[in-house]
DNA sequence: TGACTATATCCGCCTATGCGGATACATTAA
DNA sequence: TTAATGTATCCGCATAGGCGGATATAGTCA
């Protein structure tokens, strides 16, 4: 039951609720997600650990640059709490926002940079 | 979002989260509760508070005695996130343990207590 | 190799939150 | 009303966890 709270704490913070939103329709680089939450690099790092050692996410590295996507495979209650995630956090206000920050974004991207 | 948040932040402790798997069967009193958990009375409601603060119980006052049970008919994601925990809290061993303790508890409760 | 970039981790600081005894409030019964 | 019981809230204390600059690590390129 300890794990249980230990994947909902994770849950528990308004940013690593938009980290997971931004990762919903792919793999996204911590570059990326820096630039939409404008936030500094290390604490974007930390969220990004936390979610990832309660099972939430998934990285993987390629060149200089880390690309992560949801996971949760593993866990039924993990799955299947990430299909409501999904409904629910792209349909709230914060979610859209970000949603057209990152759209903005990757379009003024440096096609040379971690185009993901 | 920042809801969405405080809803998991509620499941985040492992306390409630035997709160919650052991009102699934039915309503249940503080004291039966405070028996179950072996915690001082302060703490099971304060941990009660949070949990319906949260929206995951409710509770109702019937004389000197407060009942609480399941919620979270409002919310679709609660609701939905219930049903996964219903069938995953009674699963793990503490969540077994703490329902026989129950049964053990209530056979021996005395007839003219608050009989839930 | 050395310079550069991207990411992870460390550190001290600060706030949030849990703890449980003490107290306040609510209800019942005499 | 007074006493007794059940529950909620208050209080000071201790710990967990967030913050973001500084530093360490990993990879790339010249």
């Amino acid at each position: 039951m300890k794990t249980t709270a230990h994947h909902f704490k994770a849950l528990s913070e308004t940013i690593r609720l938009r980290i997971l939103a931004l990762l919903i329709e792919g793999e996204r680089c911590v570059c990326d997600l820096m630039a939409v939450l404008d936030l500094p690099q290390s604490t974007v790092s930390r969220h990004l650990a936390t979610l990832r050692t309660a099972g939430w996410i998934k990285g993987r590295r390629q060149g200089q640059w880390m690309y992560y996507r949801l996971a949760g495979e593993e866990n039924p209650v993990q799955q299947q709490t990430l299909v409501l995630l999904r409904r629910e956090l792209v349909a709230l206000p914060q979610g859209k926002i970000d949603q057209e920050a990152l759209t903005a974004y990757l379009a003024t991207k440096d096609e040379a940079a971690c185009h993901s």
